[in-house]
DNA sequence: TAAAAATACTCCATAGGTATTTTAT
DNA sequence: ATAAAATACCTATGGAGTATTTTTA
């Protein structure tokens, strides 16, 4: 599994669609193919049910979503709390410098 | 970012040492080292000491550990409960089969 | 018939391996 | 002196692109 994977799918799970999905990515549609298909074969589950015009998620999907919108947001959460972090010791750097 | 290094960064520190996370991972040391290195680089931040024998945690370093740690736990729940809906879904169907 | 997804290729970036060097105790 | 991390180099896998073919409404 691969964050890549995910936010292709979290992607497509909003826009109903391989193709808005890829434009909004700014990546090729095949590429989105290719990602879900290698998701659902690596959980071994079918994510989306492609047969009518508009692709939806199946329960599996649905179940699925719920989790990868709380990884998403952990990988960001993770990422600004490592910035605060950063701010600051700068903060407290400028701090302990004598004027 | 991705989930590898995550993962690599969890072995790397738990066992404060990149030679036996690549033991334990079953990879070369080296994909270890550029893999951390990788990380840190797109985090703008240091996540080990390597001045010492033993790699430690910086700061930066714990606090992004508390992170993976979730992170890695909630994907692991994730395909567990896929795990569950499709054993779950297979009893239905049983269940659903006149005898 | 017209959108959208899948397939078939080609190419390139990079993860991983081996061998070696550097570093710190 | 020795263990561990870093570096150098090579190879191969697979992610992304373009072009095209299937599908489904």
């Amino acid at each position: 599994m691969e964050f890549r994977q995910l936010e292709y799918f979290y992607a497509v799970s909003k826009l109903n669609s391989f193709t808005r999905a890829a434009e909004q990515l700014h990546v090729a549609q095949p590429s989105i193919t290719i990602a879900i298909n290698n998701l659902e074969q690596e959980l071994k589950v079918q994510l989306f049910d492609r047969s009518k015009r508009k692709v939806v998620l199946t329960d599996e999907g649905k179940l699925f979503l719920q989790h990868v919108e709380k990884i998403l947001k952990d990988v960001k959460k993770a990422q600004s709390e490592l910035e605060d972090l950063k701010n600051y010791k700068k903060g407290v750097i400028k701090l302990g410098i004598p004027q």
